[in-house]
RNA sequence: GGCCCCUUGGUCAAGCGGUUAAGACGCAGCCCUCUCAAGGCUGAAUCAUGGGUUCGAUUCCCGUAGGGGUCACCA
């Protein structure tokens, strides 16, 4: 009996690799262009890291007119959600992230590289774990957990190197012979690769992100097939990165330490090692420590949270970016109109350190984002927003022509304004501008400076019946609120006043506080000229004689 | 603990043997201004630490400290 009948009898209808070698040829692509996935495992919400590294792949992707394409790592079946996969296609779908190949439902997915889904990969693995077998460079192991957790406590007991490997390996010896009579005993088993590096030599790899790095050999002689019958991630990774014909892994880097480990399994598989990138976690602060955004603890770990805030997609992929590559927020700056697409994104310039996540940079990102965009597209997304997070805020916006008005105050000008940073904003920022809202709702009238009552009434009588007109141009309507302000006793100019301050109850700009407070029951606005523009004469002479009223 | 990686202002960071050590967010002040958001200007704030190497170290080497990762039939 040798390896082959031994392989046999474990794997008995697997194909010849040989079969899946011509069934996934070498990529027809151009020179350069890169191959490269996101594969996550659909074990809950996707990561805020997910996404990055996402992002990460299919900006280099796409820089190069490769492919990007999205894998399902469910080898574990404990650990698998219900729709799990679902939550992974839609949220990238929602960062407009969709892949060119791979998965795009549970259960549908294009591409000729495929199943993208690891559990319907099983027979694939298993023609591999037999040509491993075959040669003599996988073997059945027979130790139950218990033993293998019996084996690391000794080794700890002795303070020396954990693991199944060399003398600890005790499978790894077994004859062909005695193997098989354990297998037909009917003996459970897991197949191990044998390994045959030295933890005493040394191994150089180049990470693309990381750079140089010097790992010890890997010695362990790790499972490769589990007693489910499917791979572990190393097993699966190189098969599928193979057949796949990924050129370029990106992964998170707590995965470099297995960069030993993977390569050795490419080699005595004979495939070509794609090249790596390990790209540092995005972390936190907590009490003075760094650690990872973490899904239990902090809810900005989920992407969903991202929709939920109403961030807007811009400006969560453009604030990756700008980790990824620093650079991106000066090319930013210098490029203030171009698509984020055109930026020229390096690689090798991401940070090998990781960076703590920073919430208000992302929000000023946000408002930047925002304010670029057209009345008609913030009424979109906003509208888009509401109908699924804010009931009354998809009310408001039912009245398209007015809500349209609303946004266009001091927007598409050269400094548009800067203070909607997320959709869950513009209720706040516009419920005043709706009379049903602003009748309803009760108004706390805060005066700032003029607060005495009775003079507020004098001033918006006056105002009223002396001075308002709403077909008045900016200048006009301006030089009227001054003109009250000069008949009142009040400082015409601001500068005026500042001069001389003993000589004015307060100047022009108190008098602007006044109706601005009367018109919206707010001391800040935007420009009150647009806002009575859009509001009209009615609703205008209502609500400032309702404050009068008060 | 073994192995590996990292360390420039509060945060993201540029830098790659000689610089007044960029820029952005945030913060403070001023200007603009009918308020606010912006915008403009100015400012405070950084090379973890100890040794080397060198005419000269933020930059190169070694140690120390701190942080992170990894040591599963999880990915």
């Amino acid at each position: 009996m040798n390896y082959k009948d031994l392989a046999d009898l474990i794997f008995p209808d697997a194909k010849e690799i040989s079969y899946y070698e011509e069934k996934y040829p070498e990529r027809n692509l151009p020179e350069g262009a890169v191959v490269s996935r996101f594969a996550p495992s659909p074990t809950g919400f996707v990561h805020i890291g997910g996404l990055y590294q996402a992002l990460v792949a299919k900006e280099m992707t796409k820089k190069t007119s490769g492919v990007f394409f999205l894998r399902v790592e469910d080898t574990d079946q404990k650990r698998e959600v219900e729709n799990g996969v679902t939550d992974i296609v839609n949220s990238l779908k929602d960062f407009d992230m969709s892949p060119d190949e791979g998965m795009i439902s549970d259960t549908e997915e294009i591409g000729n590289y495929g199943p993208y889904k690891q559990s319907l990969r099983k027979d694939i693995y298993q023609a591999y774990a037999k040509y491993l077998l075959e040669q003599g460079k996988a073997y059945p192991c027979f130790c139950t957990s218990d033993e293998v957790e019996e084996i690391r406590k000794k080794q700890e007991a002795a303070k020396i190197r954990p693991g199944y490997y060399g003398i600890w390996a005790k499978c790894r010896n077994l004859t062909v012979e005695e193997a098989a009579e354990k297998i037909k005993n009917g003996d459970k088993y897991i197949i191990r690769f044998k390994s045959q590096g030295r933890e005493d030599r040394k191994i150089k790899h180049h990470d693309v992100i990381k750079g140089n790095v010097e790992f010890p050999e890997n010695d362990q002689d790790i499972v490769i097939i589990k007693a489910d019958g499917l791979p572990t991630y190393h097993f699966a990774h190189a098969i599928d990165d193979h057949l796949m014909r990924t050129t370029l892994v990106i992964r998170s880097d707590e995965w470099l330490s297995s960069v030993p480990l993977h390569l050795q399994l490419f080699h005595e598989l004979g495939f070509k090692a794609p090249k790596y990138a390990h790209i540092s976690p995005i972390m936190k602060n907590d009490n003075g420590n760094k650690r990872k955004l973490s899904k239990r603890k902090d809810p900005e770990a989920a992407v969903s949270y991202y929709k939920e805030e109403g961030i807007p997609v811009a400006a969560v992929k453009e604030y990756l970016l700008n980790i990824a590559n620093s650079s991106f927020e000066n090319w930013r700056r210098a490029n203030p109109d171009k698509d984020m697409d055109e930026f020229d994104f390096q690689l090798n310039k991401m940070s090998v350190s990781g960076a703590l996540f920073d919430m208000v940079k992302l929000l000023d990102i946000g408002k930047t984002v925002i304010s670029k965009m057209t009345a008609e597209e913030v009424y979109k997304n906003a509208l888009n927003w509401a109908k699924e997070y804010d009931n009354e805020l998809y009310e408001m916006l039912q009245d398209k022509e007015y809500s349209l008005k609303i946004l266009g105050i001091e927007r598409g000008n050269k400094k548009p304004r800067k203070d909607i940073a997320k959709w869950s904003d513009v209720k706040n920022s516009i419920i005043y501008m709706y009379d049903n809202k602003f009748f309803n709702n009760e108004i706390s009238y805060e005066y700032a400076k003029i607060a005495d009552k009775e003079e507020i009434s004098k001033l918006l009588k006056s105002y009223i019946e002396e001075y308002f007109d709403i077909n008045d141009d900016k200048d006009t309507w301006f030089n009227k609120i001054k003109d009250l302000a000069e008949k009142n006793g009040y400082a015409r100019e601001v500068k005026e006043f500042k001069a001389n301050p003993e000589a004015f109850p307060g100047h022009v700009g108190d008098i602007s506080t006044v109706i601005r407070v009367a018109l919206t029951g707010r001391q800040n606005t935007p420009d009150m000229y647009e806002i009575m523009e859009v509001l009209g004469r009615d609703s205008v002479v209502a609500r400032l004689k309702k404050a009068m009223s008060i």
